[in-house]
DNA sequence: TTGACATATGAACAGATGATCATATATTAA
DNA sequence: TTAATATATGATCATCTGTTCATATGTCAA
């Protein structure tokens, strides 16, 4: 936007292209979703808690990694607030913290599936 | 699945959840489209790609970064059938594959903006 | 053909990422 | 309190990623 501006061939498209781009804190709030999706583990343990709460040695099984592995990625899930969880006595059950994500895997799906 | 399964807790809810979880290239396909749109570089030419086509300058200005490193990205895009690209002359103008990620991450905005 | 321009690509490098292992914390039961 | 269980976390390390720089390719005009 401020660099190559003389090289810039297309300018009216490009205007409105920028115009288009979400502001940097969407674009943030974007990419961290979409990061968080991104890896084949948190996946798992976002789709198998589509289903219902299950804690973190469920989470291990579901995704058929460890559960300290499973654990450090629900950390990360917990801190983009994609996943809540509540503790009963040594368990620690997560669940969903919306249905935003669901709804965005589902939607996801049909379009891979296509 | 096969490993931990002496510590499962919850086992009908943890073959419930298995089910729920998509085949492996299902799988693979999500997490390939959400790494494509977890970097900002990518989102943003994504999101201008939304509004027209345009040629690698035009995106380089519009995501501001090097023409070098829009070209590379762009190969990743290429490469998951996210964008397509045509030549006229020197120029070669690109555009989104389809309206899947259109409507993908026009979703994910209003989820984010909740 | 030569030169200029638009884009693509390979190599290299810094930074990020995800798993593992060891250890720490929290809860319950004995 | 101690031991056992469930989970969390820090350190480490191999791998992956995205950018930069140099160079290559493709196209057009002179």
């Amino acid at each position: 936007m401020d660099q190559c501006q003389e090289k810039v061939i297309h300018r009216k498209q490009v205007e409105h292209a920028i115009k288009n781009i979400p502001d940097s804190d969407t674009l943030q709030s974007l990419t961290d979703i979409f990061k968080a999706l991104s890896d084949p583990t948190r996946l798992k343990v976002v789709t198998a808690l589509a289903t219902c709460e299950l804690c973190v040695c469920d989470l291990a099984a579901v995704s058929g990694s460890s559960e300290s592995a499973v654990s450090h990625q629900l950390r990360i899930l917990r801190n983009l607030k994609i996943v809540r969880y509540r503790r009963e006595g040594k368990i620690v059950f997560y669940r969903l913290d919306d249905d935003h994500v669901k709804s965005l895997i589902r939607q996801s799906i049909e379009h891979v599936q296509e």
